[in-house]
DNA sequence: AAACGATGTGTAACCGGTTACAGACGAAAG
DNA sequence: CTTTCGTCTGTAACCGGTTACACATCGTTT
């Protein structure tokens, strides 16, 4: 491995102009900058990363924070962070933070590592993270950014997809399939997506006329949570034909249920859920879904992150980002009743 | 944030000194050592991981290496291998390479990030390498291990569940609960564990007498895979009443063709997967599998990781994990025929 | 002609650790 | 009483970069 010292005896001029070279500051020569050029060339060589780091105080390595790396909405968004990062030569580390106990211990070591490592910026996609934890944050000064969630504090970007469009394009659409009594399986009400949610869902029931009766349940976003809802609803509203779900697990755990209950999809119950994860292709019936732009909101949180590491300055700008309907054979069309 | 300095100068003795107590190296004086303890608590001082890298040429960093974090298998592999990393205070990139053209790039650039990162070890968890490529890590003396694969180098551990065995239980409970003629959906014949797998279920269909006859077509490990096999399955042998699928994804996939040909599942034809993930349990009907145990998969390969990396010595031992038959609603007993 | 600003370069300190080496001390061995 | 050895410590070089600062050169202004 050669050194930046190397390469400036061989090029005939001092480290520092090297140095000056790879970061393009400062003046250079035309002869200077051919002859580093050549130099480098010939001995094939890269800075060292860790040296930079120690020198800079930064690395080129950002941090995802999120709940579960196996749940497939994180998976995915994970997958578009590390590609947009990968594209502007930065690293990115993840760290699961797990619920429960271990929680606050587990977020010191984050904070530890993130210190200790001189990482750049932190893109937040967990909600169990307290308003104290995010203001260690921002008291070390690492830029973050937030990701479908409210910002906690203020002075921080925020990424986000339009939940409450969403939601009503969702009841919109059981309502074209011709469910007239739809009901709703909600997200968390501390969660601020799935309030959203719930608020386009009863929009949307209101626009539906009087004759609509908004159901609604409440779920935890997992398989299980959408599993005992529909126990519920198939009890308090035993007439619903249409169900949107505040998110594809838990629509996934409600066409389980309602299989067991001998209940068919679509023809007697429709049902929609919300993220557009790729499990709701792969199961039967195909889960019609209301799907976030998951690719462009890991992009995106890239972007204002760098964007703030960069040229500081807390923009605590909102982007909200656009949701497209998928209509698949949960919602088809033409169903029996 | 204190720096050793600090720590020497309120404990009033050198940093050499404070050093060798960080790292329990050479000897240090009950004295010194507990006048280091009480200024290091004082100044909440921890050691800077950038600075210890470069002095030391390794950071507590390992890679893995996979193909697609979307793909729950890896996913949840990689979960294990970040929590047993983390006991031991080391933290983990993934690097995902892509398939195709840009295959060689994104190789080459992950070879950049180990040198220029310090990183002790590598997890390689995909097949999409070519040997060159492994000669290249190896002539970095970088340490790793493979997952699941053949070692395509001697001198590097491998990791693997037991393929044939766990082919061999699939088979058998599929006979078991009254398959008589049992398909094999298997995965790229390039890959060991795929051929391992066919193995088994040779191996046991012959054990079933000769009135069964073995039944084989090629997928891909993805769910279209599956999809697929299924149409040819059913044109080449429509008496079958088994398929045992050489992973999850392409049952997951077999289901949905079946369903969509109005076959009933597990009725007409039992079917099995293999794998273990977290999906199996997602589906309706739920589908039977042979779980690898994954996070002893995770937590092995960080094990073996870490004994190379300090205590170096290519071993090239193979761990062969036990696998576990779950049996779910895909292979109910009782069937109708 | 003096003063000035833009351009270009090298020296050396610095980031925050690790570690080779030399030296001090006291106890045990010869 | 020397020698030897184990224990303990500090000085300073080093890892491989970045950058403040000093200095030199040269074309423009005044």
């Amino acid at each position: 491995m050669p050194t930046i010292r190397d390469v400036a005896r061989l090029a005939g001029v001092s480290v520092a102009t090297v140095s000056r070279y790879l970061n393009n500051s400062g003046y250079i020569s035309q002869e200077a900058a051919q002859k580093i050029r050549h130099a480098i060339e010939a001995l094939d060589y890269e800075p060292n990363a860790i040296a930079r780091g120690l020198a800079k105080k930064r690395t080129s390595t950002i941090a995802v924070l999120l709940p579960d790396i196996t749940n497939p909405f994180f998976a995915e968004l994970v997958k578009s962070v590390e590609a947009s990062a990968r594209d502007r030569d930065y690293n990115v580390v993840i760290w699961s933070i797990d619920e429960g106990e271990t929680a606050e211990h587990s977020f010191n070591a984050f904070l530890r590592m993130l210190q200790l490592q001189y990482i750049e910026g932190v893109i937040i996609a967990t909600h169990t993270l307290a308003t104290k934890q995010v203001e260690a944050l921002k008291k070390r000064a690492i830029p973050f950014v937030f990701l479908d969630r409210p910002a906690l504090v203020t002075t921080a970007p925020v990424i986000r997809a339009d939940n409450r469009k969403g939601a009503r394009l969702a009841v919109r659409h059981l309502r074209e399939v011709g469910a007239t009594q739809i009901a709703h399986i909600g997200g968390p009400q501390a969660l601020l997506p799935a309030r959203e949610r719930l608020q386009g869902y009863l929009e949307e029931i209101k626009a539906g006329g009087r004759d609509m009766q908004p159901v609604i349940v409440e779920g935890d976003f997992t398989l299980e949570g959408g599993m005992n809802a529909i126990y519920r609803i198939l009890e308090q509203a035993p007439d619903t034909d249409g169900i949107f779900a505040a998110n594809d697990l838990m629509a996934i755990g409600a066409l389980k249920a309602l299989h067991r209950a001998g209940i068919a999809v679509p023809e007697d119950i429709a049902i929609i859920g919300f993220d557009g994860i790729s499990l709701t292709a792969m199961i039967e019936p195909e889960l019609s879904t209301v799907a976030q732009p998951i690719a462009a909101l890991g992009a995106r949180a890239v972007d204002r992150l760098m964007h703030l590491a960069e040229h500081g300055g807390m923009d605590e700008h909102v982007d909200t980002l656009e949701v497209t309907l998928i209509a698949r054979a949960s919602t088809q069309r033409g169903r029996l009743h």
